[in-house]
DNA sequence: GTCTATATGGAGATAGAC
DNA sequence: GTCTATCTCCATATAGAC
């Protein structure tokens, strides 16, 4: 049996996408041994707190992502090249519709009193963050509040729909729907009539 | 031992309630022993398939009340009055933002796979329905469909975003984004100090 | 219809050899 | 760091008395 080593920075994604496909209480040890090709003792090596700290890490690790890839530029970036950047990010991030929002997911269920820290620090500095870029970028103070929390949710919402309808074009119809809402005025590949930015 | 007889209609909405605040997975049969005061023989005698049986029978009951209440009017109704009934109908069966939608909170995770089709038809119908009384209140078809979609998508968007950030304003804020992008004309109450319930 | 056993499986977690 | 064996507990589900 030829061993294989491993780090913890390989294995975490792979545990991140058994929650993400199957929520925290249904991603058993089993499932995630298999996934990772790891026994349960490799698993408790990396994580002696076990399932909980697996979660726990996964969640960090979700939020550098989008610290780096989305709050960051939003906060000190250039508003509108930041705004372009997260909408990149966001249809990548969640493979176009296909993929889930953990921190969303884990939100709804009884997961969210374990980890209810991490899960409301992820979606209010992604408001805030998308808030400060609006305001930087010339929106009114009121509506920019407004705007940034239609607008995180509305990629929620678009995530729990797309996975109930099966039906991956929700997210980027809804997705188009909200550019246009925030003001998306950048150059882009024409798809059927669309409203000319006057 | 004060021996209480039960039905299967009294017991059902308060299993739908555990299942609403934990999901399937995390639902555990004690639980559900504990809030309906009954042991496990009541329970299976109800339910001989057991949990799934009791989440395909809360699902049937929660189809049966949006179908009523929102699903019927909105198909067959005068459009105006039944939007406006749906907007009732939404706050008060989501508690204002405090309680969950099962529906979704299924969809997210692996209990998809157990109810795929009871889900989808839910969130189908839903939109549907909507999108035909928006179209028979005289909006055009192209724009009824998207404007549908982003109303059921943005209620499901704020469940996620008021729970996870602990905060209901949240889903009213939501809901009255919403009402205003549907084109709410009805007389409703000022912004401002809100008339106290109490 | 209700209850109290009880069966059985799989969960999370630990120990210790290699 | 990896594995296998094992522990303990609680899950779903059943049986049968009342």
């Amino acid at each position: 049996m030829a061993r294989t080593v491993n780090e913890k920075s390989d294995v975490l994604p792979l545990i991140a996408e058994v929650f993400r496909e199957l929520g925290y209480d249904a991603a058993s040890l089993g499932q995630i041994g298999e996934r990772t090709s790891l026994g349960k003792g490799s698993l408790y090596h990396f994580f002696p707190g076990g399932k909980a700290q697996m979660a726990q890490e996964v969640l960090a690790l979700i939020d550098a992502w989008f610290v780096q890839n989305v709050y960051e530029p939003l906060e000190t970036g250039e508003p509108r090249a930041a705004i372009a950047q997260m909408w990149r990010a966001v249809d990548v991030y969640f493979h176009a519709g296909q993929r889930v929002c953990l921190v969303g997911a884990f939100a709804l269920d009884a997961t969210r009193d374990r980890f209810g820290e991490p899960i409301r620090l992820y979606f209010k500095r992604w408001v805030r963050a998308l808030e400060s870029a609006l305001i930087r970028g010339g929106a009114e103070p009121v509506a920019a509040a407004a705007l940034a929390e239609e607008v995180v949710l509305g990629i929620q919402g678009a995530l729990v729909l797309a996975r109930a309808l099966n039906d991956d074009t929700v997210f980027s119809r809804a997705l188009q729907r909200l550019r246009n809402a925030v003001g998306d005025d950048a150059p882009k590949a024409v798809v059927g009539p669309r409203p000319t930015a006057s």
